[in-house]
DNA sequence: TTTTGACTTGTCAATATCTGTCTAATGTAA
DNA sequence: TTACATTAGACAGATATTGACAAGTCAAAA
């Protein structure tokens, strides 16, 4: 599930309109449609406004929308998995340090 | 060891002058400088310049430069580990449709 | 059928970020 | 000093991102 789904489902189980979230979050209807359908990426500030907005964790949220963000970057990969193997060894070797 | 380091150390192992790999490359030989200092990053088609100049495997050096990319991403991030997790989740989602 | 309301789409200008180069600086060995 | 390799800073041009607007679709109500 993206970002964008995620969002629209507790948009919807809390039967709020775009054009409510959009109103509290200062943007444009539009903007927040292209965001749930994910045509276009949420800022981190637009991640952290529907947190608040929808009631959920702050930090959860976010972790959600960077993951969305990674998954966005490697989606057309060959080697994804072994991407992923590099990153957490560079990762764990960073925080050695 | 971030993608600059890498291609630094194997570019002083051939005994390759910044001037002389920036040349093949087409490109500026303070702008390799950066690149291999990590201030600045290198694009996909000059990670693939590199990788003919150096005599390296492309599709293995491309990982590593799109992984520099990820952990560069990821590293003001708290919970990293996390993050990966779900984005594996999500990737293995998206690998079963 | 017409209207209404929710949502979506396409386009555009403004803004922000990225890129590559140039010049000047630094460092170093002869 | 001179010569050469590398680095830093600043800049203009190229690209990408952003948010808004207007027009569109769609379904349900009138």
């Amino acid at each position: 599930m993206t970002f964008g789904e995620y969002i629209r489902e507790i948009r919807e189980e809390q039967q709020l309109l775009l054009r409510e979230v959009a109103s509290q979050m200062n943007i444009d209807t539009a903007l927040l449609s292209k965001i749930e359908r994910g045509t276009r990426m949420a800022r981190k500030e637009q991640a952290e406004a529907l947190a608040k907005v929808l009631k959920q964790n702050k930090n959860e949220l976010l972790q959600f929308w960077m993951a969305d963000k990674i998954v966005f970057m490697l989606k057309d990969e060959k080697n994804i998995t072994e991407i992923l193997k590099i990153v957490e060894q560079k990762i764990n070797r960073l925080s050695k340090k």
